[in-house]
DNA sequence: TCGATGCATCGACGTATGTCAATCCGTCTG
DNA sequence: CAGACGGATTGACATACGTCGATGCATCGA
């Protein structure tokens, strides 16, 4: 299905833009922030998030993170492609492992979007 | 179905505890903290904070809601619903209408959470 | 007291989401 | 080159979600 292009979190200028709780917000920038929260309302993200956090280097590969979160491997790749679609989340491919690092930026954009 | 009992979004503290990036999380903070993002993970939803946000005295009755997302009544009702149990809103009913209200610090809480 | 008004609830419907087992695809190693 | 290993993709399935029209329930005004 044609899975809508994603809008870059962050504009140019990357301080960045909308907030939700500063004012009335338009359909465009309601629909962005919706996207990144959407992927971190699954507590199974969420925990990959935080586990991707506090791993040395702050960086982990898949391996490192199907024992800790309980699910099968396919479905830890899913949800990593999930938070790489929403821009939260980077992947490197790295020999045979594929590294998953937080992009800092959009996390404290999202952040602060929710702060007045 | 058994719709868990909502945990509260803020420790009694109030300043707040759990951070998405700031290191590994338990399983309960992180279903604490992904059901308040889902929450946010609408684009009405999200709308309907800010329109909140933006109207005058920072409050809102459905019916200064329902014309400027779209929607159909019971869906804005069912949307703000959502949102007062996720502890992201308040209600009062105030003679016939009921009046909607941020939880600035549940906002802010959660907002601080993905910085680290 | 009666009708109108503002909202919530209900029932239904189509779609999206989370999960798994099975499979496929690169990359490294013997 | 042949396995082994890390990971992504696929297909299937049950459940959750967003939406609506119809209806129910208070509260206010005449």
């Amino acid at each position: 299905m044609a899975r809508a292009r994603t809008l870059p979190l962050l504009d140019a200028a990357g301080s960045c833009c909308s907030s939700v709780v500063g004012g009335a917000l338009d359909a465009e920038d309601a629909e962005r922030l919706a996207r990144a929260f959407k992927a971190l309302g699954d507590p199974t993200r969420v925990r990959l998030l935080s586990l991707i956090a506090a791993s040395p280097g702050r960086e982990a590969c898949v391996c490192d993170l199907v024992d800790p979160v309980g699910l099968s491997q396919p479905t830890v790749s899913h949800h990593m492609k999930l938070l790489v679609d929403a821009g939260l989340v980077v992947r490197e491919q790295r020999g045979r492992w594929a590294f998953y690092r937080l992009v800092d930026d959009a996390l404290a954009a999202l952040g602060r979007s929710l702060r007045p």
